[in-house]
DNA sequence: ATTGGAACCTGGTGGC
DNA sequence: TGCCACCAGGTTCCAA
């Protein structure tokens, strides 16, 4: 479920319900998570007030005064926000519980992670190396222009690799190279300084169109209110093979595996 | 130092 | 209906 803009409307739509709420209870069902969910959570959180809740990259992080829940929602993670007593779901493997309602983690494939940290959380492990935020001022066409050429792999996986750009996902790495009009299989470092402009712009545009839209809902993704995204209707490519190019009306889009993710593009319009 | 591939999981879908 | 292969918004780790 999770790139950047899916990460980015659920951190919003949680604000209003736990920022400045006190938590009165942990509840474990599954600490097999991609990291054991650390089993002193309960010690460390209840009575604990939730003061900030931010995104870095793909990661959602609840300050307490204490210390900070470090989560990340892996490939199906989900935060959703339940009444006390609600019935437990399959797959709902962590409760926050606060005063009036419940804080529910909620992840089939377990990928994701809920841990805890009393330290600066920037400079956790998993922490320290995610890349420049699409949205932060640090996110320059130079800052592009300097890591394309430093890489010799192809764009797609150039894109993907969060340690340089954090947030941008399969969904979003096939639709920005599409309206980008760039081959994925390009190699970073032979990208004109032209192009690298064009690739600057189309990231944030679809980024930040997708989060006007909510994000991309396909399967099981909702906010905290239980609200789907509708930017899936504005896909072009992903989930599109087969069908006729969108920008020349002619071509049909194929779909290829790069690095062993799902890339769908026109060979026509993409050179 | 880089990079490609396997691994971690569950659940849904489509073909036979 | 059942079984099986394959697919899925991510990231780390290991071997070449």
């Amino acid at each position: 479920m999770p790139e950047l803009p899916e990460v980015e409307v659920l951190c919003y739509s949680l604000i209003p319900f736990v920022l400045n709420k006190v938590i009165t209870r942990i509840v474990i069902y599954q600490y097999s998570l991609r990291y054991p969910v650390p089993n002193n959570l309960e010690d460390k959180l209840v009575g604990q007030t939730i003061n900030t809740i931010c995104r870095i990259g793909k990661y959602i992080l609840f300050k307490t005064q204490k210390g900070t829940i470090i989560s990340h929602l892996g490939m199906s993670g989900n935060f959703v926000i339940k009444n006390k007593n609600h019935i437990i779901a399959k797959n709902e493997h962590v409760i926050i519980g606060f005063d009036n309602f419940d804080l529910c983690y909620i992840d089939n494939r377990r990928f994701g992670l809920i841990l805890w940290t009393e330290n600066d959380p920037l400079t956790h492990k998993l922490l320290k190396n995610v890349g420049i935020d699409p949205f932060s001022d640090k996110f320059t066409v130079h800052f592009l222009w300097r890591s394309l050429l430093s890489k010799k792999t192809n764009i797609k996986q150039f894109l993907m690799n969060g340690k340089i750009i954090s947030g941008i996902g399969n969904i979003y790495a096939n639709e920005i190279l599409f309206i980008s009009k760039i081959n994925p299989y390009t190699v970073s470092r032979s990208i004109p300084f032209e192009k690298c402009q064009i690739l600057f712009n189309n990231i944030r545009q679809i980024l930040q169109l997708a989060i006007q839209y909510g994000g991309t809902s396909i399967r099981n993704y909702i906010d905290a209110h239980g609200i789907s995204g509708s930017f899936q209707n504005k896909l072009k490519v992903y989930g599109k093979a087969g069908h006729t190019c969108s920008m020349c009306n002619m071509y049909s889009l194929v779909i290829v595996k790069i690095n062993q993710r799902s890339t769908v593009y026109c060979p026509y319009c993409q050179k």
